[in-house]
DNA sequence: ATGGCTCTCGCGGAGAGA
């Protein structure tokens, strides 16, 4: 089974460009980020036409998460109890035998914005509700994290620590929600590489490797145990036939 | 040191993103 975790910017802007992804790779189960459109305008039909039912927590403008999967996608949690000040940026399914969740993590703009402080409540949120909530052993929580983990997934290295998305507090938060019993898929598969997942769009940071890794497909003990493999999709952050790509690329993690 | 691009809303230019 194929699950994967993809920030698109915009699902309206990047349809075509997402069929392309869908054929391409053949996903099983996607969380979507960054929609940036209401539910009333997701494009079901679209998707079903590709063999994909959908289950969406969208907003106007900004935001938005949805959950992608070949059939059986039973919804279960809309939103984050605590945090719907910050929009629409939690759903949950159960699909495939798994509890999937897709988060799009508030990015806190700078540090001394009044975001910053929001972005770690928000978080504290999400710890709350992964800590308390009746939970299938086999639980994923991916999606758009806004936050670099440790100097490696930079690529700055240490020189960013304290930076925006690289600080203590932040990671703090992280590491409180991996304590919860998650693991991060990616460094499970890979524990000594840098790869990036989020790339800019201005001044050629793709191409100069300026890149950070901030999109996770996090597990439980019951997946990581089941996990074969994970691959940061970076064939999919460059333009596909003349389709501007997103400025995240899809993370693909193969489960037995 | 700064901004460099792309998206949305909505039709002009601003805000957000990370």
């Amino acid at each position: 089974m194929r699950i994967s975790t993809w920030n698109v910017n915009g699902l309206r802007a990047r349809l075509d460009f997402a069929r392309l992804w869908l054929t391409d790779r053949s996903p099983d189960i996607v969380g979507l980020q960054e929609l940036k459109l209401p539910d009333d305008e997701f494009p079901h039909e679209f998707f079903n036409e590709l063999g994909y039912q959908a289950v969406v927590h969208g907003q106007k403008s900004w935001n938005g998460v949805a959950i992608l999967a070949r059939d059986g996608i039973e919804l279960k949690q809309v939103g984050l109890p605590g945090g719907e000040d910050m929009g629409a940026r939690l759903i949950t399914a159960e699909v495939g035998g798994l509890e999937f969740t897709t988060v799009y993590c508030p990015n806190g703009k700078t540090l001394t914005h009044e975001d910053y402080g929001r972005k770690l409540a928000w978080y504290d949120a999400l710890i709350e509700h992964w800590r308390t909530a009746d939970r299938n052993t086999a639980a994923v929580l991916c999606g758009d994290f806004n936050i670099v983990p440790q100097a490696l997934d930079s690529w700055r290295g240490s020189d960013a620590d304290g930076d925006i998305f690289h600080t203590d507090a932040e990671r703090d938060r992280l590491n409180a929600l991996l304590q919860c019993g998650l693991h991060d898929l990616y460094r499970v598969s890979a524990p000594d590489e840098q790869a990036f997942s989020w790339w800019d769009y201005r001044g050629g940071a793709f191409h100069r490797k300026h890149g950070l890794r901030i999109d996770f497909i996090l597990g439980t003990d019951a997946v990581r145990d089941r996990l074969q493999g994970v691959q940061i999709d970076r064939d999919y952050r460059k333009k596909q036939d003349g389709l501007t790509a997103s400025d995240h690329a899809p993370v693909i993690a193969e489960i037995a």
